[in-house]
Formats: C-alpha cells, structure tokens, sequence
DNA sequence: CTTTGGCACTCGTCTTTATTGAGTGCTAAC
DNA sequence: GTTAGCACTCAATAAAGACGAGTGCCAAAG
C-alpha cells in the first residue's frame, strides 16, 4: 500500500490516539497531537481517502473515524516504532524470572501470570515436544517386600517415577530380571511402539502372572503420552474485563470459556522461529471466537527437544509495539533460563565449582 | 427461633422461589405455589411479621420481598430438606471420577472442574497434610560420570526426583557414601531440623568441596516445604458471570481476583470434619469479598496424613440444597478413590491378581 | 382474634420526547 | 491544494409520562 506521508502521519496518530482513549479519533484531534499547522478539513479530507481505501471506518457518520483491522494491520507492519521495555518492566520481569526457580512448570506458570499483569491482558503459556521422546532407561528401587519405585529417566532429560504397591511380595530376583527385561524391550522406543503384543511377549519373558509387567508398561506409555502432550495454560483471564470491549458480559463469557480450552489454546497462531513475534489481528484470526481480538505471541527457546510458546490475547485495540517488547523481553529471558545447556549457576557465592541444577519431574 | 408452621412454609417458598426465579417473591407469587387457600393479604401480614424478625426484606417499599442473610441460615438449619444428587449428574460424576485417573493432581483437577460445571458456579479445592512430613528414603541412581538422579520417598508415600548434572565427574564411591550419609542424617526429620549447621556438618563429613552436599540438602527442603504446603486451585470462576448478581463486571472482578489468590483460597471456610458439609451464608463469611457471596465446602479424606477440601462459591441465592448433596456426593468419590489404602483394582479383567498401584510424586 | 376483599399509594421499569454537542461533509473563497 | 464557515447527522443524556406489580391499611366477615 503506498500512502503519502501524510496518510501515514494521520492513520499512526488516529491508531494512537484510538489506542490511548478507545473512543473514536476526530479530526481536530488529529491536528493537536500531528502538531504540524494543517487545518482539520485537510485532515478530514485525508480521512475521507484512507476510509475509502479501507484503513479507517466509522461508527457512524457523526462520529470520528477508528482504525480497520487492515488500518490496524499497516500500522504494525510498516508505521509503527518498536520500542524497549520500560525500565519498570524490566525490572519486574527480572525480578520474577529468577534462576532459583527450580520447578520448570512453575516457572512458566511464573512467566505468564507476569505477562498477564504486565500487559493488562490473560496471557497464555506453552509448551510442546519438538522431537520423538523415549525412555532412556529405568531404574528400580527396593522400598519393601511388597513395594517398589519405578524411575525412568526420558530422553529429554526429564525424570519420571511411581511407587508401585503389590498385594503379593516379588522377590528381589524377580525385581532385577524386570529392570533388565524392561531396559532391553522398552528403551529408545516411542510410545506407539510399546504394544499389547510386546508387554505379552515380555510378560512370557519373565514368567509373570501377577499382571506387574501390564502395570509397568501401562506407566511407560502414560509418561510417554504426557510428554510428548502439549502443555498449555491461561493466567489472568480475568484482566480481559477491565478493557471496554469486553465490559458486554456475554462477549466476555464466550471468549474466555474459548481460552480455557487447552485444546483450543494450542490452535492458537504460533511464530515460525524462536524470538519472532506474531501478531495476528482480529479477523486475521482463524477462530471464530477471536473475530474481534488481536493475539500477540512469541516462541521461545528451551533447549533439549522442547519448545515453548508465550503470547496474550487482548482487544484489537491493543497498544503492539509495548506488548511485542514486554514478551519478547520475557521469551529471552525463558531462553536464557531453560536452555543454554540446562546449567545454571548455584547462587552460593562461597562455592568454588558450579554445579549443573537442572530439575525436572519433580511434582 | 420458634417460628410456626405457617411462616416456616412462607419462608421456605419465599426462599425457593427468589432462588429459582432471581425475583423478589411477591404475597400472590406465595399462595400459588403454596397451595393452601390462605389469601394473599394474610401472607402479607405474616410477611410483615417475617421482616421484623430480621428473615426477610423489601428492596423498597413496592416490591416482593427477599430472604435476608439470617433467613436463608434459618432455612437452611431447619427447612431445607435434604436432597439426593439428581441421577443424571450422578453418572457423570461416576464417569469423570475414573478409577483409572493415574495422577492424584490430576483427578483434583477433573473434580473441581465437575464440579463447577454441575454446580455452575466456580469450585475450588484444596489439599494440605495433616502431620509432619519427612523424608523416608534417599536413592541415588547413577547416569553417567557427571549426572545422577536423587530419588527421596517421602513419609506420606510421595516420590520425588531430581536429575543433578555436575560440571566435574563424582566418583561411585562417593554416590555411595553420599547416599548413606543422607539416609543417616536427613531422613525421618522435619523441614525445620535440616540447618545450615547440619549441612556443614555433612559436607564436613564426606569431604565435600565441590557443593554437592548443599544442593541435595536444598532439594530435601524444598520437597520438604512443597509436601507441607497447601495445594489450592480454582476452576470455572468465568461461571460467577452466568448470575444476575455479577452482572455488575466490577463486582464479578473483584470477587474472582480475589479467588485467584491461593493464600486467600487456604483461608475460605473449611468444614471440622469429613464428609460434614459447611455452608457459610453472605456476611458469615470474615473476607470482606465475600460478603456477599455464599461458600459450600466439604472435606474428605484421603487417607495418608493428607486431607482434602473441595467447594464452590456462589451468590447468596443459591440452591444450597442441590450444592450440597452434589458436593458430598462427590467428596464420597473422592474418599473412595484416594484412601482406602490406596489399592486400586486393575482394569484389565483378565488378569488374576489385583495389584496396588498408588501413583504419586509424577509430574 | 384471625382472615379476607377492597382500594389507594409507592416506586422501579419502560417508553417517549426533547436537548445537547461532537464531528462530519460540502462549498465557496483563498 | 488548503481552509474557514455552516448546515446536518446522530449517539448520548436528560426529563417527563405511563404502566403495573406489589404493598399497607382498613373495615367487614368468620
């Protein structure tokens, strides 16, 4: 789209003013904030052009004008500045972000509640497996005659465990001849490969009647299952009522019942490549609940083969460029954290070694 | 309050019909659906007698009347007739609460979540140990020259793990004495026991110089306060919008902020003992929050030396009747699947023996 | 002493009408 | 191309009126 500076100059302030009041912007307020010595029927008559090319619209004819969503869209790709992250912000984000958390999920639950205040609106966290995840290896602890912990360590370095409780003692020998039968059979396998005829085959292997070896396989596929599962979850949802276009209950209702859908959360957009941002302006979003809000989402690094999504969902009167900043303020600081060979520095300043402290499966 | 038996069938309908219908109840709206042919200026005259004793109000003078905080108390010790959980929300209840849900986190999350949908307002449950908690047990499973997993069982049967990644390989020889050390000194002790002193001690005694020792130590305490410490979620608080007294947006804001906040979720009315039903009516409650807003909760057991709350919050006009009989219908599902010694019966007919499988501590 | 029909009165809700004012589009002049 | 001027539009707000559900009170009946 080829505009006049001018055009350009009007439609970035009508977008910002738009943004600031959330009332429809009229020409003699254009005129102030333009500072420039123009009169406002010049401005009027620009406003006409860019309503007829489709950037601007109006409620109605004694109103002042409002960005469309293509208005919108000009806006973020070619007019807008980006900006940093205010000085306040950054501060909070790196207060909140601090390497002591030591539970991963924690963390992003952490991440998104932060993004959410932030940027006044519910934001949304997830995570997904980029590659096959397999059990590495399993490992079995005594703990009595009749009771056992089964650990087994995936291949993307999470660790998993159950106490398995039997109403009939199994021999120590018996316990030995499950790990290594398991570590042979079950290892390096992706979940759909453990099947019915494998868990019989094995159950022939170590003469089991006890149904034990179904439940240890029956633990491998679930863990296997949860893995490679996305994990999504929405923090603030509330915040969507503080904004003016969702003071109408019902609007309101429906969208946030739509963000509580894990399902639907991992239909969200999603940027190609880690640290870009992708903003996907109201129509432009596929699902129908969306229509008339604006989604804002950045990917993330986390090393090993797991990568995380962060973004928020808000009106499509959003302000972008310090939305955009604050979250890709915040995917850099989640890369910094999670990936980077997973070793964090201890904070005991006395030690002379560092020690890697990745924790993982932990509940 | 000696009330007779006219006016309790007053206050009852009165109650029962501003529940249903969300309408101050007018005299006639009481003789139809009484059912007596007692006139409506005689319900009025009672009526007026109902609202000197405190049970009933008049938004202004033109209107039906309401139940005040104390009438609904009154209706809820001594005229509500207890109820049975309709068969349709029985079943899916039956259906949600599966015997075959692995996680214990898990299967909180599918009952609160029934449980707002049932109710359709939001539910929150709670769960929070009883005792001391300790650690039982210490493993350590060998990886590799530079990583190994610390395994910990808990006291109350949880199982917790850690993969540590060290910068420097730790011979298996000092796996091995670490992992006596910790059984000797950090099991069967509380939080509290496991100082800065113990600590240097330990090192002291193994011979640490690289921190090791330090970091087992914080993962036992942080697992430690983590067992310890209340686990409180809240699920469907976007259904507070379905009822008229939350239209008001601000009102509804306030009120599901509020309930975001764990801590203050920890501190929301809890039944003595399980299975015994607490209904806190409006201004009973101490959170000024909740002053107009009404909590049914009920506690069950778990078994172990934890316990479990679950509960939803509504508006004071609510039908504490249905609420109750589906929340103790539910915490009866809870009880039979969480305690009773923790023995779940495997699913798979075929085989002969049943096989204790308690999951825990998986994440 | 209780119950009831009757009736005037109250007061929130809904509908109608009037007023206001921000912002526009158009036109004629610069 | 730009601008001042002006009539026009239309949502928002306010004021006025009509409606009606429900009440309180009273006098008469049981």
């Amino acid at each position: 789209m080829n505009l006049s500076e001018r055009k350009k100059g009007i439609l970035s302030k009508v977008v910002e003013l738009y943004v600031k009041t959330a009332e429809p912007v009229g020409s003699k307020a254009v005129v102030e904030s333009l500072g420039s010595r123009i009169s406002s029927a010049t401005v009027r008559s620009e406003m006409v052009e860019l309503e007829s090319l489709g950037l601007l619209e109006q409620p109605h004819t004694s109103a002042g004008r409002i960005p469309s969503s293509t208005g919108y869209r000009i806006y973020v790709n070619d007019l807008m500045q980006s900006q940093n992250v205010s000085t306040d912000d950054a501060h909070e984000i790196n207060n909140t972000l601090d390497k002591r958390i030591a539970e991963k999920s924690h963390l992003l639950d952490k991440a998104s509640n932060l993004t959410s205040r932030l940027t006044t609106y519910p934001a949304y966290a997830m995570t997904s497996a980029t590659g096959i995840i397999t059990i590495a290896r399993f490992d079995f602890i005594y703990v009595d005659s009749s009771s056992f912990i089964i650990v087994a360590l995936l291949s993307n370095d999470t660790v998993k465990n159950k106490l398995v409780q039997l109403l009939k003692p199994c021999k120590p020998q018996m316990q030995a001849k499950l790990v290594a039968v398991f570590n042979a059979s079950f290892t390096g396998k992706p979940e759909e490969s453990i099947t019915p005829a494998l868990i019989t085959a094995t159950e022939r292997a170590v003469g089991d009647t006890t149904g034990i070896v179904a439940v240890i396989a029956g633990f491998a596929i679930e863990l296997l299952v949860e893995a490679k599962s996305i994990g999504a979850h929405i923090a603030g949802a509330v915040n969507l009522l503080d904004h003016p276009e969702y003071r109408d209950i019902d609007k309101a209702q429906r969208i946030i019942r739509y963000l509580s859908d894990v399902k639907e959360l991992a239909r969200l957009p999603s940027p190609d490549t880690a640290g870009e941002i992708k903003i996907t302006i109201g129509p432009e979003n596929l699902a129908d609940e969306l229509r008339d809000s604006s989604v804002v989402a950045v990917k993330y690094d986390t090393g090993g083969d797991m990568q995380g999504l962060i973004g928020v969902i808000g009106p499509i009167r959003m302000d972008y460029s310090k939305v955009a900043a604050n979250l890709s303020y915040i995917a850099q600081g989640l890369s910094l954290l999670l990936s980077g060979s997973g070793i964090l520095q201890l904070d005991t300043a006395t030690k002379s070694k560092k020690i890697g402290d990745e924790e993982v499966g932990k509940k």
